[in-house]
DNA sequence: AACACTTTCAACCGCTCTGAT
DNA sequence: AATCAGAGCGGTTGAAAGTGT
């Protein structure tokens, strides 16, 4: 499935960005949307290419973007959410409202990795996870679908993922800012759209879930049985402090 | 003040995914 | 079924900033 790189070098800007740069990306993305990075660039007159553009906005840009330094509550979730999915930092991202993968990762790196060295915690992700009734296996990195976007809150027309849900499919970033960005649909009180993932079995070993087939299994099997699960795996990540203990002492 | 070393983090790269044709 | 375009993810890089000597 070869491919042609995403731009031509030639001709193109790259390293920092410049002020007018970022002004360029930030008028042409609120009159238009995300989205086409492809053609992005082009568009809004910027010698970049679109992956470029894309991170640029992603990683910087984005008016949602919280700026600062990290707060313990916030450096106790990455160091939970880490052992429990691993160096998946969309998905970890995806819980934390305002941070971007990309600075989790360097937060990580840079700062919580070497603290868990020196706690004498392994940051290791386990392989299982016991808690009661079920082990959570460690889940494998999916991009959903739009058919499989499953809102923690249960509400019925909430399935606006967050505008931090790096994963979010292509159907759904072609939607405008507008939308995602909706006044009374405060980011993040939907699910992640990429934190979809991690299979529930049963004391007996028995898949209760659907395991995916490949990495980026985007299709459960059984969307009703997926979406109860899915719950319950929620409330697992966010309620029961057992299960990062746990996990960390593994 | 000047230099060396370390840390931080924005940006890049390569890969794999999904969806359309 | 095969191919391609568009997109997202995670690992890595390297320049700038910070710190120590």
């Amino acid at each position: 499935m070869g491919r042609a790189p995403c731009c031509s070098k030639v001709g193109l800007q790259r390293g920092p960005w410049t002020a007018i740069e970022d002004t360029l990306l930030i008028d042409y993305i609120r009159a238009h949307g995300q989205g086409n990075w492809r053609y992005l660039p082009k568009k809004a007159g910027l010698l970049r290419c679109g992956k470029s553009c894309r991170l640029r906005w992603m990683n910087y840009l984005r008016p949602d973007i919280k700026r600062g330094n990290f707060t313990a509550d916030e450096d106790d979730l990455i160091i939970r959410l880490r052992s429990l999915l691993g160096n998946r930092w969309s998905l970890i991202a995806g819980r934390l409202p305002g941070r971007t993968d990309n600075e989790i990762k360097n937060y990580w790196n840079c700062h919580l990795s070497k603290r868990s060295k020196h706690m004498g915690k392994t940051p290791e992700v386990p392989s299982t996870i016991n808690n009661k009734n079920c082990k959570i296996y460690k889940p494998k990195p999916f991009r959903l679908t739009s058919v499989s976007i499953i809102t923690r809150n249960h509400s019925a027309d909430s399935s606006i993922s967050g505008p931090n849900s790096g994963t979010a499919t292509a159907q759904e970033d072609k939607g405008s800012l507008a939308s995602k960005e909706a006044p009374g649909v405060p980011w993040p009180q939907a699910g992640s759209a990429g934190d979809a993932g991690g299979v529930l079995v049963d004391n007996n070993e028995h898949d209760i879930g659907s395991e995916p087939s490949s990495q980026y299994d985007p299709k459960p099997t059984n969307d009703n049985k997926f979406e109860k699960l899915y719950q319950e795996y929620l409330q697992l990540l966010m309620a029961d402090d057992n299960v990062a203990v746990e996990s960390l002492s593994a």
